[in-house]
DNA sequence: ACAAGTATGTTGGAAATACAACAATCATAC
DNA sequence: GTATGATTGTTGTATTTCCAACATACTTGT
């Protein structure tokens, strides 16, 4: 089975998708029929969404790598995300008509995109209002987790020094785990590029902890301290 | 005109709110029947929201003021947000069942608030339908909005250094104005507190970049040049 | 076991930032 | 007009961070 007008997508593939996560291969074609996606090819470095267009359809990766690229005054390009097949983009400019794209989607290989009116996916048509439910419920779960996961970053960020921003992050792990001693998933390149800060000068600070009796660590274990120490 | 249940509220004040921005004072009644919140009030300082909870319902402020605050693995508090009257609270929580509170929601002094359930808000009923569709499209509409905001803002705090920080804002507000001239809405010790840098330093930095010619700026007004000065 | 590659820790000097303190300017109320 | 307070700019010092370079594990494939 494939979706309707696009003989390359398979159900079994867009059941597995954030957006159409929760409904069967059965109620899909009902579904896609009612919100009448789009279907799209773009080559290699062929810009999908434009800076400064006002969008009102959510766009999903079916294959290929879409990346989102910002451009600032001077014309200095920055790649914000990486947008992989099943992934969604767009969705927080979608439902803001009248909200400028302050960023560009361009293939970073050949890739073939749904696009989703964002109209129709709050409109309520008779027959499929369930699958309208689940489908914006699926929205709103991925905002918001994207929001989540956003505002923790920015409070460890928004700490003036490295130890600080390492407290912040490795005091969430912990109560997220439940416990003082957890495991983090990253390694010590990837948490300093998290946390935005140089991996030597943030390795060093960890050590410093370390010495100081706040906290031990063995890769990416790590254990907090909640003794007072002199 | 008073809200079911709750005689406080006016629906002239409901019909301005994030929430049900968009309904009329004669749909409202059927729409807050429909979704059925609970209003409770709180003392100062009565906790309305634990860190660690698992919450479903979106809050809204009546009256009164609410603060988010963040304790770590130490004990440390931290002010995350004020919300104030017509603003909503919880809601990336309340559409991701599992997710556990990381902050906690108290009343800063004695505040009326209301209670929706997320899924009285997506649930389909016969008769308000079109009501319903206008409140997930606000809460969906509040989620961009805070998710666009979220990364504005990171993607100014994940530059290394205060030049870096100020050039990715200011271009940002110099786009967002479609013009090379514009005004800012912060002060200096704002603007500081943005993007988390000493202001002495961000002032420092500001005028380095004015005598070497990138832009000028009075008070609040900036102007970014583009010509390549030497 | 060995080699090659990766991850982590360590160091020293250069550069940037924070902090404190103060000067200059602007805004407001009286 | 003057006094008061708030905002902004300036400077020097202490501290922190960055950067580059290297040492030491640890991993992986052969």
């Amino acid at each position: 089975m494939s979706a309707q007008g696009n003989p390359q997508v398979s159900y079994a593939f867009l059941k597995k998708t954030s957006l159409f996560r929760g409904t069967t291969e059965a109620e899909l074609p009902t579904l896609i029929g009612c919100i009448a996606p789009s279907y799209r090819d773009f080559a290699k470095n062929e810009i999908i969404l434009h800076q400064g267009e006002d969008i009102t359809s959510v766009g999903m990766v079916l294959s290929g790598r879409v990346q989102i690229i910002e451009e600032d005054f001077w014309g200095n390009r920055n790649i914000i995300a990486d947008i992989w097949p099943g992934d969604i983009f767009g969705e927080s400019y979608a439902f803001l008509p009248g909200e400028l794209l302050r960023v560009s989607a361009v293939a970073d290989e050949a890739s073939a995109v749904m696009l989703v009116d964002a109209r129709h996916m709050l409109e309520i048509c008779s027959s499929a209002c369930r699958f309208h439910t689940r489908l914006v419920q699926n929205i709103l779960a991925e905002s918001a987790k994207k929001n989540l996961a956003l505002t923790r970053k920015l409070s460890h960020m928004s700490k003036r020094s490295t130890r600080e921003k390492l407290l912040s992050y490795l005091s969430g792990q912990s109560l997220a785990a439940g416990s003082d001693l957890f495991k983090i998933p990253f390694n010590r390149q990837q948490l300093a590029d998290y946390l935005c800060v140089d991996r030597s000068a943030m390795s060093n600070e960890l050590c410093k902890m370390r010495d100081e009796g706040m906290l031990t660590f063995d890769k990416s274990s790590f254990q907090l301290k909640s003794e007072i120490v002199i």
